[in-house]
RNA sequence: GCACCGUUCGUCUAGCCAGGUCAGGACGCCAGGUUUUCAUCCUGGUAACACGGGUUCAAAUCCCGUACGGUGUACCA
């Protein structure tokens, strides 16, 4: 593989918002980029202009910098090659198109939409597929059924054409694809694919080798979706009599339940996002909720996009953009289609958050326990941070593990207070809480010796009495270190919650 | 229908190109341990080469076929 000059391009249509499928395209374009020295550039195919959709561009922009995919040319950034959006680039293609009539490689066609639907229509009823092929394109109305005077005549009436590629009769094109290796197809199964539209517009298959070509690109990788289009554009390159770029062809990211391509449709039907960020259709007003929306860290979403499809040959699982950079092969691609399972990005976006450091969660939890209303100082927030992070996914689950260091409990979980609210537990509590009430240095090992030793003392049961005092405490069995949750909320919290708590449950248990 | 691509634990995957491993790891799940609770953590377990032929002393690995799945088959990308 030639590896100098390296140029790659992420070449979406902004018909909608990106789908995390698209994202991992251009993830392995930037990889591949970064990691040969190479160029990657961002490049708008908005060739329909009937699929426009405001606002898709700036999303699909905005979604590459959250994700922190970084282009070196591009719509973003402008550069040698510019302009990147194909409706500024509309003057450059018509002339490509007539080069390859000049050449014998294409032909003008005046069929209208309208006679080929009722073809196609016609066919179907016979069970056959209608295709604009060799054998059709000869009794159709085109610049090769027609002699030279009726087309020049259609051309000056300003006849609506397109212009078709024109495909060899019986050709084995032979190619090759960086993942899959030797491809080959005959052109007799292929058809006469439209090339220019009437509407002045290229289609996909001209403007994506035009300005590939022109743009110097090194090498398409793109989605499966393309490699059956693959030979007419091997066949485009031929007829323009230009080097093509090397080839690579991503497995699809598939839908978790059943199978099948991953779509933009699918949205929130799956119970998680299939995209990078929130969408909020400018038609329909409908919201898909997104990666980061849910709470996923970038570099979390990264991380696992990349190991769908792809992995290092080792056993490492995370890793940082600049290791995935190191780490990055085509050839380490696989084959086949990935499912992907929402339970390991769950466990991806953990991972990231328990080696994020206390004082940088407490900063991203601030926000949301102002929004519940609660202010706490940051050191204290620093602390109980570092106690539950382990137990949760994503920073907003923080708040469940960590409530009750913020409010009293305003009741108290039944079936825990059935099995450890004792009928001694009331006595036992009235005497624990003169102990505390009592205990100078409050820090959380002072504590646990005293109440330890008290216990011991007393020989009464650690678990009884330290579960009773977790629920009034806490309301519930559930949270980190008792001692370090009565230390943090302090002695006149602590004291008030076992009033609180004597009061409620004593009276339900004594009877 | 036709063309092309694919198929290893439930999921992501290693191993395949250069045949010889008890088919390895991770997520999930289950069990045990640690713990005053829950969670974490630790240990262990669960579970796969789609099927059928062939080549070979030996096949997940090479070849052929079948099945299943996917993509494409637009004046969409």
């Amino acid at each position: 593989m030639n590896m100098k000059n390296v140029r790659v391009r992420f070449a979406p249509s902004p018909t909608g918002p990106l789908h995390i499928g698209g994202v991992r395209t251009a993830l392995y374009n930037y990889l591949f980029a970064r990691k040969h020295g190479g160029k990657f550039i961002l490049r708008i195919e908005d060739t329909d202009q009937t699929r426009f959709v405001p606002g898709a561009e700036e999303y699909i922009i905005e979604s590459f910098d959250w994700c922190g995919i970084r282009f070196d040319e591009g719509v973003i950034n402008g550069g040698p090659f510019a302009p990147y959006r194909q409706s500024e680039r509309k003057s450059i293609y018509r002339q490509y198109a007539e080069k390859l009539i000049e050449s014998g490689n294409a032909y003008y066609a005046f069929d209208t939409p309208e006679e080929l639907n009722d073809l196609r229509k016609k066919q179907e009823k016979e069970k056959k597929t209608f295709t604009y092929n060799t054998v059709e394109r000869k009794r159709l109305k085109n610049s090769i059924s027609l002699n030279k005077k009726e087309v020049d005549e259609l051309l000056e009436k300003n006849t609506p054409f397109v212009i078709r590629f024109k495909m060899p009769e019986n050709e084995m094109i032979i190619m090759k694809d960086l993942i899959r290796g030797k491809v080959e197809v005959n052109t007799k199964t292929l058809d006469d694919k439209i090339l220019f539209k009437s509407d002045g517009m290229p289609t996909y298959h001209l403007a994506n080798v035009v300005d590939d070509h022109l743009m110097e690109i090194s090498h398409v990788i793109r989605g499966e979706e393309w490699l059956p289009s693959l030979p007419l554009h091997v066949m485009l390159y031929r007829a323009f009599n230009w080097e093509a770029p090397e080839f690579a062809h991503l497995p699809l990211l598939l839908k978790p339940e059943g199978s099948g391509k991953l779509s933009k449709r699918d949205g929130d039907r799956l119970g998680f996002p299939v995209f990078p960020l929130q969408w909020k259709d400018p038609v329909t007003g409908e919201i898909s909720t997104g990666y980061r929306e849910e709470g996923y860290f970038p570099e979390a979403f990264i991380n696992m996009l990349a190991l769908l499809g792809w992995n290092p040959g080792d056993e490492r699982e995370l890793f940082t953009m600049d290791e995935l950079i190191e780490a990055f092969s085509i050839e380490r691609v696989g084959k086949s289609g990935s499912k992907f399972d929402p339970e390991k990005a769950k466990w991806f976006n953990h991972q990231y958050l328990i080696r994020k450091s206390d004082k940088e969660l407490a900063e991203l939890f601030i926000p949301v326990l102002k929004e519940k209303g609660v202010e706490v100082k940051p050191d204290a927030v620093v602390k109980i941070v570092g106690l539950v992070k382990e137990r949760v996914n994503f920073v907003h689950e923080l708040w469940d593990q960590s409530y009750f260091f913020f409010i009293s409990p305003a009741e108290y979980d039944a079936k825990a207070a059935k099995k450890r609210w004792r009928p001694n537990s009331y006595e036992q509590i009235s005497r624990l809480k003169e102990i505390i009430a009592n205990i100078e240095n409050f820090s959380s090992e002072n504590i646990e010796d005293v109440v330890k030793k008290w216990i011991d003392e007393n020989e009464l049961g650690t678990g009884a009495v330290l579960n009773a005092l977790r629920l009034v405490i806490v309301g519930a069995l559930k949270g980190p270190h008792l001692f370090d949750i009565i230390a943090l909320i302090g002695k006149e919290e602590t004291l008030n919650r076992i009033d609180t708590g004597l009061k409620i449950l004593g009276g339900k248990n004594i009877s």
